[in-house]
This record gives C-alpha cells, sequence and structure tokens, in this order.
DNA sequence: CCGTATCCAAGCGGATACTG
DNA sequence: CAGTATCCGCTTGGATACGG
C-alpha cells in the first residue's frame, strides 16, 4: 500500500515494511462508517459528547465512546473536560483530522453527486 | 446528512428524507475498509478475480466476491465474464467508481502524509 | 478459475446498570 | 453529563466443500 508512495525515498526495506503495516492500521481505523461519519460532523464545529450522539444518528453511547477514544489514539480529536458539575466534555478536529475531513467531505459530495446514477444502477442489476 | 446539498432544490420534504435514507446507505456501504481498497486497486488497471485477491492482502475469498457484489450493484465497477475454460472474470471502474477512486487515492495520500504525527500521537496517548 | 453454500467461532455492538 | 463495565444476541467473516 504504501510501497509506491515512498519510492525513491532514502527508507531502506525494513522501515518501509514498518510503514506500510503502520499505514494499513491507520487506514481500517479511518476507513469505517462511524469514524468517518464523527469526523465529518466535528467539521462544522467543537461538539459536546451528548450533541454528537445526536448529531451522528443511529450510534449507540458505547460505539460513539469507543471511536471517540480512538480518534484521539490516533490524534485525530482533540479531547477537553470541563471540571464543572456536571462534567462538560468538547471534541474538536486537530489539524491531522481537519485534513482528513476535507477528503471525507469530497465522499460526501460524491455520495450525492452520483445518488442517481447508483439508484438506476441498482435498478438494472435487480432486474 | 443531505439536507445542506439541496438546501434550496426543488425537492418537496419527502423526496428529500428518501434521498437521505439512500445515501446513507450508499455511505454506509461504501465506507468500509474492504470496499475501498478494492477500488484503490482497480483504479490502476482492470483486475481479475485472483489478482485482486493477491492484491488486497488480507482479504478471504468470501469478503472479496461479496464486496464485489455490492459495488457491482451500485454501479461502481463493471464484472465482464469471458466464456473460456477456465472461465476468466474481469472487474473494472465504471465512471461512478473512478470518481470516487479519486477520493480514496485523497485518503491514502492523508495516511502516508500523516504517518509521523499518528505515530508520535499514540506514544503520547499511551504514556 | 470463479462463485455459492454451509458451518461455526469470534467479536461487534446494543441495552443496561453503575461511578465520578 | 460523560465514561466504564458487564452481559449477551447475533452478525460478521473465515474455512471448507462443492458446482459451473
Amino acid at each position: 500500500m504504501v510501497t509506491k508512495q515512498f519510492k525513491g525515498s532514502s527508507l531502506d526495506e525494513a522501515d518501509l515494511r514498518r510503514a506500510d503495516s503502520l499505514a494499513r492500521e491507520i487506514f481500517s481505523d479511518v476507513a469505517n462508517k462511524w469514524a468517518l461519519l464523527i469526523i465529518e460532523m466535528l467539521g462544522e464545529r467543537t461538539l459536546r459528547f451528548s450533541e454528537l450522539r445526536d448529531e451522528v444518528e443511529g450510534i449507540s453511547h458505547k460505539m460513539l465512546t469507543q471511536n471517540l477514544r480512538m480518534l484521539e489514539h490516533n490524534g485525530l480529536v482533540e479531547r477537553t473536560v470541563y471540571p464543572t458539575v456536571p462534567p462538560r466534555v468538547e471534541y474538536t478536529l486537530t489539524e491531522p483530522g481537519r485534513a482528513l475531513r476535507a477528503t471525507v467531505d469530497a465522499m460526501c459530495a460524491w455520495t450525492h453527486q452520483y445518488l442517481g446514477h447508483i439508484e438506476t444502477a441498482r435498478h438494472r442489476f435487480d432486474g
């Protein structure tokens, strides 16, 4: 997956394989429905946990925390806790997160642009 | 999900909801690891079933057929069967598929660009 | 070679309850 | 309000076998 991108760089074989497996790992983390929807929502503005759960419709409490931890772990979102009572926790995109968001935007745009194509393709396929 | 994109169009409420749920469905289909990796590989060139299974490393026979059917169903890949013996089946991206591929490319580029950021973010998080 | 079907284990993901 | 933990159904996905 990574090979062509680093072709001609000064990395040796072992480093290439390390980078490759890391890239696969990150891609697998990020290329899933919930993660991408969360990133899309956070692109608009900073959101609290409960706001996210409302905005990303259909997501469960558990999936939301799980994906937020993962995104935080990879440094795509930043988590800030306000020590009030009741607690207030806000999530916002980091710079890498915002960069990824641009590609998610493109994917959403694609979805809407080809809605018609896809619907007719489905009918053709089913018939 | 769709609302903002169609704002101001002449669609009525019911159509908006239909388009919205369709968009969600498509997004869920497409926003998964295997589908995106397959599309990425097919971007390079037309590939046979067995070639795909080799190129997309780690994918099982079952997942490959399942995702290929789904992509065909949505009109993103075209399947051509050569009635030879043994059979030869080739998969190629359609125009919508190629358009999507551009965004997948962007995601891959993002992955490699931020590899370093992410690795250090992980260490910070784990420590 | 390509595709479908079946079986079965593993892990996802929802519901719920409980802590700070 | 936000997060963690537990339980458990059930889907996912791998292995295998067989058909075109």
